[in-house]
DNA sequence: GTTAGCATGTAAGGAGTTACATGATTTT
DNA sequence: AAAATCATGTAACTCCTTACATGCTAAC
């Protein structure tokens, strides 16, 4: 099962894919990916690359090329590496929905089968429409509300995750429409 | 300076405001108002408590009053408490504007002045739109963007953060609607 | 030739979670 | 009387950040 911590590997897995790279560049990109905020520092991705060398996910690549270049150490995926991406890409279940994984698995989306890709979108709306239930349900017990700030945040809370909510739903119309869908309709898991 | 872990203490300082309540209970209203996904534990917020404690932020409540209850410790904000409240809710810093920290001091406005509030508004609405230039500068440049998912996410995150930016703006029109705002208006920081 | 940025790492520590441990009280 | 829930805590562990340490290369 995927733990919490998987999500650097997976992003390592996945930016790989496009390429060799050596770590410097590695954390630009994974910077800008899921870059909302959280930044990824070297004393979190060298270790983590050194584990995955360790447990046979990445190779060194014999530098051959260019002999001029400094000594940078760049990383490839093995066989074993690309296996773990697709077992990693395939897990539907929660791991998949919280904000930081289910943003990266979506990066790769491209990589994934269609039902994959719609039984992630779908467990990620219904997580977001449950927590807005209980969310509303407590509004209303808790009406003794008398501070306007706070008042205030709760509906732009509400507002920003029913506005995901609708992208999610355009995402899975759209999945469903790219093909005619397969003949047993999986509208339900 | 505050530091990011000062939220709870903050959390917990503006809650206790509005009267005495034992742990338990704080833990609900705080998941109730931080509740955006993320839950805190009693792991960590039993010891958050035991530490306020002993540095005199909060005091225990001696009940006096129902001698039937269980043995449930109730805390009660002290002076010194009061004084660390304000302390952090005027920091105007960085630390005001990440996410957590931001949403807390948020809540409770309603107990600072309309000069901070305007500060932290606007400091948070630069810091987006700071990030919003970078990505955006960004995607021109990697516009190699062959990747369809990766370029719908980046899409829906920029347009989820002009949408707080509008929001902060409001917000902030608002503050300076309400009083006239005084002689020497505060335009730029 | 010295500053700035590329590139890789390690050590210490912060902040919080999970799992464990315990017991009282209310509900069924 | 058992089960659920209220209530408080501790220990171990995870993930990550900060700060430190090092050295190469490019630009000025």
């Amino acid at each position: 099962m995927a733990r919490r911590g998987d999500t650097i590997e997976l992003a390592v897995l996945g930016l790989l894919h496009e390429g060799p790279m050596h770590g410097y560049e590695l954390r630009k990109r994974l910077n800008l990916m899921l870059g909302w905020g959280r930044v990824l520092s070297y004393g979190s991705l060298y270790p983590a690359l050194k584990k995955m060398l360790r447990t046979g996910l990445l190779s060194e690549v014999t530098t051959t090329t260019a002999v001029t270049r400094r000594p940078r150490i760049v990383y490839e995926v093995t066989e074993a590496g690309h296996a773990e991406f697709e077992r990693l890409m395939s897990e539907v279940g929660p791991s998949a929905w919280e904000d930081d994984n289910f943003d990266i698995r979506f990066a790769f989306f491209g990589r994934t089968d269609m039902e994959i890709r719609l039984r992630v979108l779908e467990g990620r709306r219904t997580r977001l429409q449950e927590r807005l239930t209980r969310v509303q349900a407590e509004l209303e017990r808790t009406q003794e509300e008398v501070n306007r700030y706070a008042a205030e945040l709760q509906r732009h809370g509400v507002e920003s995750v029913e506005r995901e909510v609708r992208w999610l739903s355009d995402l899975i119309q759209a999945e469903r429409g790219e093909r005619p869908a397969s003949p047993e309709a999986p509208a339900q898991s």
